[in-house]
RNA sequence: CGGGAUGUGGCGCAGCUUGGUAGCGCGCAUGCAUGGGGUGCAUGAGGCCGCAGGUUCAAAUCCUGUCAUCCCGACCA
């Protein structure tokens, strides 16, 4: 490709809207252009990148042996009134309708239009497993839209779907995904790890979420430093060993804390660590009080509490509901002699402190020297608490360090939740109807484009990996009037061409100071310099990435780019 | 959805307090010079001042409403 063909409208200065570095580059790129909110056109560089991750995708998902497909996007209202979820899914859902007043839905994800396809053309066990995607854009009406291109309303997604006939099935395919998600988030070059998630509101029992590790990334996540242990913070198992103290027990008395309320504030006036404080906060679990105790250097995990109650759902009662069920402060409120109908509830930790403090439910009022199994009984002790910097992994192997991440990719095991719903069933071998069990997959294309632009930058623009570059080499001659430096330049063109290469050819009429800018923007991998030594056959050669740069015999360039080729797939 | 900010040529911004015929830098076009890290000089094109209503002799500027975009939060495959 010739440069002067090429549309790629750069930028000097920084777009006011854009507030990431992903999203800023990609504009002053011109990889990328905005039209509103969350919906954005891909330009020439923009679309070429696309491809490549697309490609690779493609690529390791039919390794996997699933089969691509497309699905409409525009989806029948029936459909999704069907599964329910015309009906749960809210105002995420875009919807329309046609000129006869026909309700459609802008395909958000594809479950429902894929379990119709083959509950309606897969009727044997024979024909099971089945494994299906499809790169595709998708409609989501996000309530915020954010990051260029991390967060958008319109985005490529690339959806896969698995069908089967048992649960072990469903497992061998799940495990297939994952490792085909790995060899394709390792082939973009982005730093990740498949971490273990909350399942939500989808259901199912397995679920990952792939994570790109990044500064800006929405998510936190909970990792070993020495294994490859890594959770979504919420999930993240506590499982640390606390030491007994060799404290003896004293007798409990109540202190007088005055306006002392946060963990904080009593660690402060009584000048005691905060890990000597229980810490009491009430839920209200299907409309039932419990009091959950953790210690005061720890946070509840909602979510835990939701689980370990087996509740339906579990929230932090409101300051009025606490009062009204202990008549003081939450600040005061504690598990000595709590009120009648309140279940207790506490972190495998508060079992191992001694002579702690502890609200006294009164206003003012605290004790100190309680302890556990002698103040106060508590109905279980389970894992309540958020994991924390610094624990232990939870496999044992190296400590917990906490990194955000933007999430790339997700794998679910649906189990029946669609199926079930939509009747997809099929006939086992005894002839029995059965319901299919089902698996989803899927990747951010779009998101992943943006998030290995986000993690590959420097302060002169985009550093393309070379599975990714939306070119192979970047020729340019520094005088566009030297006709030496350009003839060459047009030759090695041609060589690098039918060497296989995919070059841009700078042969703008522009000074040498303006193509390098633009060359440092796009970010190509190698860049070929035709300069002053152009009359004795010497170009150079400039890695993007790490700016190293050597003069280079032209007889020698495309042997010298394969090697540097090699050394940077390292 | 709650909070905050901003809308003025393609991009970045000034002008608004104190109303009086819209300005700067970059980019763009043309010419001359220049030719290895966004070059210099000159000439020029390009603006319903987000939109609507109001106040006024007169509104980019004051008032009301509205829309859009971005950020924080809540939410979320």
């Amino acid at each position: 490709m010739k440069q002067s063909r090429l549309f790629a409208p750069t930028l000097r200065e920084v777009p006011a809207d854009a507030d990431v570095v992903s999203h800023q580059l990609l504009l002053r790129a011109g990889f990328i252009r905005q039209n509103a909110a969350g919906i954005y056109s891909f330009l020439p560089l923009g679309k070429k990148v696309l491809h490549k991750v697309e490609a690779i995708i493609r690529e390791e998902m039919e390794n996997a042996g699933s089969n691509e497909m497309t699905m409409p996007s525009l989806q029948l209202a029936e459909l999704w009134q069907e599964s329910g979820r015309w009906y749960s899914y809210g105002p995420e859902l875009m919807r329309l309708k046609d000129r006869n007043g026909r309700e459609f839905a802008l395909g958000p994800t594809h479950e429902e239009v894929i379990t119709s396809l083959i509950r309606d053309e897969v009727k044997s066990y024979k024909k099971l497993p089945l494994n299906l995607f499809q790169i595709q854009t998708k409609f989501r009406d996000e309530k915020r839209p954010r990051f260029g291109l991390l967060r958008g309303r319109e985005f490529i997604m690339k959806d896969a779907y698995s069908f089967h006939s048992s649960q072990e099935s469903l497992d061998a395919t799940y495990e297939d995904m994952k490792e085909a998600y790995n060899n394709i988030f390792s082939r973009c070059g982005l730093n990740f790890r498949a971490v273990l998630a909350d399942s939500g509101a989808i259901g199912g029992k397995d679920n990952h979420e792939f994570m790109v590790l990044s500064e800006i990334g929405e998510d936190l996540i909970a990792y070993s430093s020495e294994s490859d242990f890594a959770a979504n913070i919420e999930m993240a198992p506590v499982n640390v060993t606390y030491e007994a103290s060799s404290e003896s027990k004293k007798e409990m008395e109540k202190i007088h804390t005055g306006e002392a309320k946060t963990i904080e504030e009593v660690s402060a006036i009584l000048t005691i660590d905060s890990s000597k404080i229980i810490k009491s906060v009430l839920f209200m679990a299907d409309e039932e009080p419990v009091l959950v105790l953790v210690r005061g250097d720890h946070d509840v995990n909602d979510i835990k509490v939701k689980n370990v109650l087996g509740a339906a759902a579990a929230e932090l009662a409101t300051p009025e509901e606490t009062e009204k069920v202990f008549s003081c402060k939450p600040g005061n409120i504690g598990p000595v002699s709590v009120p009648q109908n309140v279940k207790l509830i506490a972190d495998h930790a508060v079992e191992y402190m001694v002579n702690a403090v502890a609200g006294a439910n009164e206003a003012n009022h605290h004790f100190q020297h309680v302890n556990p199994g002698i103040d106060f009984e508590v109905t279980r002790f389970a894992d309540l608490r958020f994991i924390q910097e610094g624990d232990a992994s939870p496999d044992g192997k190296g400590v917990i360090r906490f990194a955000k991440g933007i999430e790339v990719g997700h794998v679910f095991k649906l189990g029946q939740v669609y199926s079930n719903p939509l009747n997809a069933s099929f006939l086992d071998e005894n002839g029995k109807s059965q319901t299919m069990t089902m698996g989803c997959y899927g990747i951010g294309v779009s998101r992943t484009l943006a998030a290995v632009a986000e993690e590959n930058n420097d302060d002169r623009g985009l550093i393309w990996p070379l599975s990714l570059a939306p070119f192979d080499v970047h020729i340019l001659a520094a005088n566009s009037k030297d006709e030496i430096q350009t003839d060459l330049s047009e030759k090695l063109y041609d060589e690098l061409k039918d060497a296989g290469y995919d070059c841009l050819y700078d042969d703008r009429k522009e000074r040498a100071g303006v193509k390098f800018a633009d060359a440092d923007l796009f970010g190509i991998p190698v860049r070929v310099t035709v300069g002053k030594k152009a009359a004795d056959g010497i170009v150079e050669m400039k890695v993007r990435k790490t700016g190293e740069m050597n003069e280079v015999h032209v007889k020698e360039l495309i042997e010298a780019i394969k090697s540097q080729r090699e050394l940077l797939t390292r």
